[in-house]
DNA sequence: CTATGTGAATTTATTCACAGCA
DNA sequence: TGCTGTGAATAAATTCACATAG
């Protein structure tokens, strides 16, 4: 194994692959080819095999990948074998369906805080976490809790990011598509549910 | 302007920079140079010069862009100028806050049906769509939607984007990560909330 | 025989660098 | 002078093709 520097396109697709794995692991699945995974996950089976090389050689020629052994090396390599626990901050319509998402359990990820402004709804629970007022964002850096999920309208975004900076809170997703500043070392994400939406009809006119 | 296949990334990008334009445009400003908008979207100018001129010579030199004329040429590129109807279907915590997001306007995308399988939600309304029974997905083909939103939970997805190809619906955006079969010329984007989250670990401990 | 792992070839995308226009 | 538009150069990612291992 030489060294590569590894696409960003690599990193991204660890995700899926883990997904994937995770899934036909839980369907009592023990080990799954290139060209399998492949077929299961719509990719190709080269460029899969290309992928976890950059690692290392995590599968047996004439059988495949072991699955268990391959989710673990992917939680590994993504940092994801630590426990990471996330704070959401508002608890609205958008909030609540963060909240209630099934799909971060199998990241490893845990949302194990609430924040609002409203204090309607301080002290009521959500999802079994008991929502907190925003101005304790500022003791997450005690609780260790290093993401934050910003769910807040678009014109407290800026200063609900402001806040979890400086809680310490150095990796950010962002649901609302608007522009914010954060300093370099904390890495933001914006997603825009609609941005997806959008290609769409391209694709559909070229056929 | 020699003809060029066009880069999906180039694609890819045209619903950001339309974004940034109408909220530029929003705020009054009437033109604007690759630099500026680069330095606003966080991109690199040559790029941003590069992708327009795929589609033809939309800018004035030594001065830069009209906005409004840009909007409308991306606007058009993405067929986006034609009102694209779209119906959700699973009026859940996800499907509530999907309906209540504001960010399908700025792309000329309108929600106008809701459908649920719960009795007791048929025919009341969430955000001023009556929401009506699954069985009812198949009079789209009539009402003319061609989009279909899922988020119903993971394992109604596949009869749900069955129900919605019947009813002649060409594009799906389905909110659970979770293995969905289309017919061929049906276009589907399964988008994972929770997938955005899962590489900042990875990319916070590189620095 | 089957399926991995990987250099080499190819394809795709980005960035450079500058001629030419307002 | 300031900025666009674009060929050429570079960089990045994908796919091929096959030697090698179980």
């Amino acid at each position: 194994m030489k060294y590569h520097k590894i696409p960003d396109e690599t990193i991204q697709r660890l995700p899926v692959y883990l997904r994937g794995l995770v899934f036909l692991s839980e369907e009592g699945r023990q080990s799954i080819s290139s060209r399998d995974l492949a077929d299961y996950l719509g990719l190709n089976s080269c460029q899969i095999r290309k992928d976890f090389s950059y690692y290392g050689s995590f599968g047996k020629p004439g059988v495949g990948y072991n699955i268990k052994k391959l989710v673990k090396q992917i939680d590994k390599i993504l940092k994801l074998d630590t426990g990471n626990k996330a704070a959401l901050v508002g608890v609205g319509k958008l909030g609540m369906a963060v909240l209630a998402y099934p799909g971060f359990e199998v990241y490893g990820f845990d949302i194990v805080a609430a924040f609002d402004s409203n204090p309607g709804k301080i002290g009521r629970k959500a999802m079994n976490i008991t929502i907190e007022d925003v101005s304790r964002i500022q003791s997450l850096k005690k609780r260790n809790i290093r993401f934050g999920i910003i769910t807040v309208p678009h014109n407290a975004v800026q200063q609900t990011a402001d806040a979890l900076v400086k809680a310490g809170v150095e990796g950010l997703l962002n649901f609302s598509p608007c522009c914010v500043t954060v300093p370099n070392k904390v890495k933001i994400i914006t997603i825009d549910i609609a941005k997806n939406l959008v290609c769409l009809p391209y694709y559909m006119s070229a056929g």
